[in-house]
DNA sequence: GTCTATATGCGGATAGAC
DNA sequence: GTCTATCCGCATATAGAC
């Protein structure tokens, strides 16, 4: 059975790199835990850096694809106008929680990791997959440039750096809190909910007054 | 010079560390980088984990403490009644921020770990040195909720992280996007006053509506 | 396709000379 | 306190039998 030791491999390291991120895991530890042969993972993938790499595309490149399709959407019955910033904001975030919602009781490891990527990956390494999220994060910075105008594109990029910010914690630690906080037990469509209404507010936010006020506020 | 050598390697560890992750950094890297020999890190520190412990302890320790000083003045400003949202994230904010001016046009590497620590350290180690965070974490949890009463403890507890994760995210990140993104040019104090802008309307968002809605807005 | 056995190198840590 | 030399285990990766 080949594809499924492929498949069993996928699902281990995923939820290894998850858990213990990519560098503190080793492939004794993904053959271990998937109960298949060492050499196994050079066969079908090459080096752990290439597992990685399928991994990611296993889990990244669907949530990324949805993100544009969401955005697509939305544009499209915007009509070339400005399109509702919370709307825009859950078409950037649903696509990971739905996900979330799908593994059901178990801990989601793919979001988890994705969280990961975000904010742990060596820099040269997260380049090679980052491309396709640049693309999103590209398209999604217009889109909110165009129902923002009164910022500059610079502010809106640092406010997008806070949303996803937001996302990446929530996805990496979300899920412990989850299990250790007990007044804090959220479904995810309740979590994503919560952190659409705080980014929302948040990028909605006033623009930063610049250097020349027009006298009054300040002194 | 024996205290020399101690600084040089913490200055080293904390570089890369800050750059690579701590798994992914040897003693080898940490020794060649801080020009000392490879045997001086176990003399004086007794074990790579531990180098790891003293770098944390000697950058986030004053940041924690600074933010418990904070807390307590604007406490004792408002005479037990609720502290200014805004002002209540500024005085959490604002100890990293301030750290990151500090060191002036070179990259702020102190604060790529802290934002690193949050996002990517083994939870075992991690709660080794998180213990004081989690200290300030309940203070400050307990300010937010007496300024918002109109929110569950739970929805606090979340929107925290959401907080948090824009806080490590922007330390991790910002210095990267700044370099590479021309528009996106921002002093650290700009930084910091969008980053409390974008929080304190995500932080004073309208609470959910519960199941129970006194009838009228849904439907 | 899957296995065992092994090559080869890097990892953290330490012994012991100076 | 600082150095060299070295222990020893684990890392990734591969050769080659089945």
């Amino acid at each position: 059975m080949a594809t499924d030791t492929k498949q069993r491999i996928l699902d281990a390291a995923e939820r290894l790199f998850a858990d213990h991120g990519f560098p503190a895991t080793s492939m004794r530890d993904i053959t271990n835990e998937a109960d298949v042969n060492l050499a196994a993972v050079n066969y079908h993938f090459g080096s752990k850096e290439a597992l990685l790499i399928a991994v990611i595309e296993r889990t990244a490149a669907p949530i990324n694809r949805d993100r544009l399709e969401r955005l697509d959407a939305l544009e499209r019955d915007a009509g070339g106008g400005p399109v509702d910033v919370e709307a825009l904001i859950r078409a950037f975030l649903a696509p990971m929680f739905d996900r979330w919602s799908l593994w059901g009781k178990s801990e989601p490891k793919i979001l988890k990791l994705v969280g990961r990527i975000h904010a742990e990956v060596d820099q040269e390494l997260r380049a090679k997959f980052i491309r396709q999220f640049d693309t999103v994060f590209a398209r999604y910075a217009v889109a909110f440039q165009r129902s923002l105008p009164e910022l500059q594109a610079g502010d809106v990029h640092w406010r997008m750096l806070f949303l996803v910010g937001s996302m990446a914690h929530t996805m990496t630690w979300g899920a412990s809190i989850i299990a250790t906080d007990r007044g804090a037990r959220r479904e995810p469509g309740e979590i994503l909910e919560a952190l659409v209404r705080f980014a929302a507010d948040g990028m909605s936010a006033p623009a930063p007054q610049g250097v020349a006020v027009p006298a009054g506020g300040m002194r």
